[in-house]
DNA sequence: TTGTCTATGTATAACGT
DNA sequence: TACGTTATACATAGACA
């Protein structure tokens, strides 16, 4: 189909084949085009060159995906589903986490509580006191540190107290 | 191409449309077959009859998945990435909700506070004590109940307490 | 490169069977 | 309906700009 028959195998003149392949490409996607046209069908085209740079021809009205999909689903492959199925997987997973520990906290708030019974409420209990005491007991450290702080402390030119130490332990700055 | 020039337009007639299909859709995964040696490229290729009969070529040595993970990457398109995008920002909004669930929770039990000030430390005691107040309350109702059910209850033959709501109320069963 | 031009090879529309 | 056949339209290899 040009002015001499060439064989089908690899042409090895790195020019002559990247001509070639544009314009078989180009011929490939309008022959897609037509039959998509002509017949009705839904064409889905990809293709590479050897370097790497591709080019895809899809019917109209039809989105790749939705085309992959039909494929996946008439070849039974299961394609990107797997990865698909990990995430909702993961999602699920984490979702349950979350469900738990929105419950966890609304309980230690005092919250949907009223469905608990006496057990489980000793339970919440336990843990709000010993999250206070570990609390109170930070509480205590600074107030230490403070009082350390202050009978080393001096101030500023206009009265400011001079102290990285008070202002980070007494959140008025940073 | 043929003994008559044709318009690219819908075949009408079903048998022709038919029959024209086969044809062109062996003349297309031909020249894909052609275009593979040649020029070294890389094809996927599947065509769906209106009737929804699936045909594809890929070139040998290559999986479709393969190449459609190629053209995922290079297309940028985003293809069924759109659905895993969908997804995996799904996960990234659970996991920093679940993130921030986990710290207040590891402050509310006390721990992981010793980065924390004064003013912070102060916040989750009042958190700590309302959530107190309120399961004392709950515990306080229960007692009430437990009067008040202890006052009316009675025993089984043998001996054991019937009374549904002091079993779920203490915790005994369910 | 990137395109345009032909002579030629191919694909195929319309027929037969 | 599903195949061969064949006249024709189309695609394209090589040449040249």
């Amino acid at each position: 189909m040009g002015r001499g028959k060439i064989e089908i195998k690899r042409i090895e003149n790195s020019s002559n084949r990247q001509v070639t392949y544009s314009k078989r490409r180009n011929g490939i996607i309008k022959k897609a085009k037509e039959i998509t046209v002509l017949c009705d069908a839904k064409v889905s085209l990809v293709v590479f060159a050897s370097s790497g740079k591709m080019h895809e021809y899809c019917s109209p009205s039809t989105k790749l995906v939705d085309i992959l999909e039909s494929y996946h689903k008439q070849s039974g492959n299961r394609l990107w589903d797997a990865k698909h199925e990990n995430l909702s997987n993961e999602i699920d997973g984490i979702k349950k986490e979350n469900d738990s520990m929105q419950i966890e906290l609304r309980h230690l708030k005092g919250e949907d509580i009223s469905s608990l019974n006496h057990k489980e409420l000793q339970v919440i209990e336990d843990v709000l006191e010993k999250g206070q005491a570990n609390i109170r007991d930070k509480q205590d450290e600074i107030v230490t540190m403070l009082r350390k702080n202050v009978s080393t402390a001096s101030r500023d030119g206009h009265g400011k107290w001079v102290s990285a130490a008070h202002n980070e332990a007494t959140g008025l700055q940073t």
